[in-house]
DNA sequence: ATCGGAAGTAAGTAATTACTTACATATGAA
DNA sequence: TTCATATGTAAGTAATTACTTACTTCCGAT
């Protein structure tokens, strides 16, 4: 691997958990096995740094778009299942040993300060907001789903994913149960709702 | 205002919008209208002093107890109503221009490097968490709910304020639409569902 | 009026940090 | 071999930051 791939993603691990601001150029190079001259004769300066570990994981995230190609033959309920635990493994596992999540919260920190982080970051979010929404769409379309508003349910559905697994790299795994498990009840809630069906009245 | 209190504000402000690295004992000096100086003799130290805001903000946090006593007699539906719209009112308004829930996400942050950290805010959503269980356990003994397992249902509710309210946090309330018409939007799928009722096996 | 405590002013210290400069070494291609 | 390029070592700089010390001012209670 090249020095400044080694870089990206020592830049990544050390962001991730220490925060940009809390991040030293020090301990990145360190993480990468360089010297701290080298990472700066590359990337000229930790702003640019953060930057271009954007740009290359922007793209990374955008694998998640592969999820989101579901084959419809399938019924919703599987395709939800199959989905959710897909990002649960992408959020999880990867290389920088699950960091990626935890990276994506700094940007959220960060994002506040630097506009330009929140608008790479909010275009990541809604992208995968509405390529979900395209789908629960096409469900309303064919019959499979109640006429509710596609964005509220994609909405719903990532909350759950994006909440559970800041839970999951602040606390540990332990916080909350399996997570094979968890996911299944929720995505039992939120297709067949709480409520008893007796109970319901306006549908 | 004592001047302690002006300061504790003030750090909860600076803390928030800055970061707990980020955030400089000058700036929450200047915030509080005291003498950096000041500060010292008050707090010792900028780690003591997050001790402190800690603190008195996890009793303020846990007024949000009020919000979960719901009244037995109405229904499930409305009792989610009120309770979701207060607690985006909390989350939102209060003093320090709503930067309350801006400061726990920094606490997710600075939680990850000190357990002490971790340990409040760990109790503090278990403790939440916990009591909604409560109320949905209560609600499935009296039949007005599925029997399903109550903590992923509290787990899911929680869920979507975090999130939404992490979104406007960081990109604005223009980010979503309007908060009441989206909680409307949330409840309603929380509590039926997305699949059209005919086409739900297993209840 | 005076005394004590809370607050301010001013200056400084030691550590850290992003970033630079100057020079040396290694390596692979010509 | 030679030479360009990549990388390392070493030292340093200017700014920032948490925190301290010494002295002064303000103010309410006695």
């Amino acid at each position: 691997m090249t020095a400044e791939q080694r870089i990206l993603d020592a830049a990544l691990k050390v962001f991730a958990s220490e925060g940009y601001t809390g991040a030293t150029t020090r301990r990145i190079a360190e993480e990468a096995n360089v010297a701290e001259v080298t990472l700066f004769r590359k990337f000229q300066s930790k702003e640019n740094l953060l930057r271009e570990v954007l740009l290359q994981n922007r793209d990374a995230f955008s694998t998640l778009e592969n999820l989101f190609q579901i084959k419809e033959d399938l019924d919703l309920e599987t395709d939800l299942h199959i989905l959710g635990k897909n990002i649960a493994k992408v959020m999880k596992d990867k290389k920088n040993d699950g960091k990626r999540h935890m990276f994506m919260f700094m940007l959220f920190e960060e994002g506040r300060r630097r506009p330009e982080v929140a608008e790479i970051l909010s275009s990541f979010i809604q992208m995968n907001i509405t390529r979900l929404s395209e789908y629960f769409e096409l469900q309303i379309k064919n019959g499979k789903m109640r006429n509710i508003n596609p964005r509220s349910a994609a909405l719903t559905f990532v909350s759950y994913f994006v909440y559970t697994s800041l839970l999951r790299g602040v606390f540990g795994d332990s916080f909350l149960g399996d997570s094979d498990e968890e996911i299944e009840r929720f995505i039992d809630i939120f297709t067949k709702g709480i409520l008893k069906v007796e109970d319901m009245k306006t549908r």
